[in-house]
DNA sequence: TTGCTCCTTGGAGCGCGCTCCAGGTCAAGC
DNA sequence: GCTTGACCTGGAGCGCGCTCCAAGGAGCAA
């Protein structure tokens, strides 16, 4: 009873690519190596999962391959980090805002050019002549 | 009296470096080649300026360079591209404002993370034996 | 046995967005 | 006249994060 998803599954469940797992898994980012098939293939976990989904919310808040690493490298040390992890954390937490406010900024901008586009196309469609 | 800012000077004013905006310059991102002094150094008028900043709000909301080019291209080619225009720009807003909300979801995550992490320090400071 | 699919590894390659460099020009100051 | 410094050009290089490839193995069906 070795339980677990093939390269393909685990990829297909979490939005990553084959190449991409393992690539991730030789840089470090996981806590362990993911456990084997008799075959040699790979077989992800739940904790693997749930793990490589943490990844993914780092990585898609814009943290680097090297933070997570880092971070990783802290969880793989085991107790007495946690305070190092949680600083990673909020450091992160405060760069992702910082970001999404520059975002939202700049897009503020970007609908006010909208807005005016949009008004001097649709006077152009009622014509000229329309008061 | 040919006005107008160093590149230099203007790379300071919009947070660029000077690399940055001669390779905007170079892969058509500009409307037109900056002015020159009679040096050849370049000189940047108010309008450059007013466009490179549209740039870098286009650019850092995650428009890629090569977007950034097909606008120039069609502001470039003058009346009768609003529309165009108009379109690439809200599929812009769209495909930002889907990255906000998804960012927005996993730092919401991570947040809850860092409570965790939190409580559990905070528990640790006061003693195993606090009530 | 052959063929097919899915997996393995190590390593090369790639698209993006700059960034850096070499070699040269020009203007100003000493 | 000479040095300094800012700028010029074309082109090479780089860090990131994958992505792709070649060569090979294991398992299964016809």
């Amino acid at each position: 009873m070795t339980e677990g998803l093939t390269i393909a599954e685990a990829a297909e469940r979490l939005g990553l690519s084959t190449d991409a797992l393992r690539y991730y898994e030789r840089d470090g980012l996981l806590l362990r190596p993911v456990g084997r098939a008799a075959s040699g293939h790979r077989r992800y976990s739940a904790p693997d999962l749930r793990w490589i989904e943490l990844v993914t919310r780092l990585r898609s808040t814009g943290m680097t391959i090297r933070d997570v690493r880092r971070y990783a490298d802290l969880v793989r040390a085991g107790d007495g980090t946690e305070a190092d992890r949680l600083e990673l954390l909020r450091e992160h937490r405060r760069t992702v805002l910082a970001r999404l406010a520059e975002v939202q900024d700049h897009l503020g901008a970007i609908d006010h050019k909208i807005g005016l586009y949009t008004e001097a196309l649709e006077a152009r469609e009622q014509g000229p002549g329309a008061a």
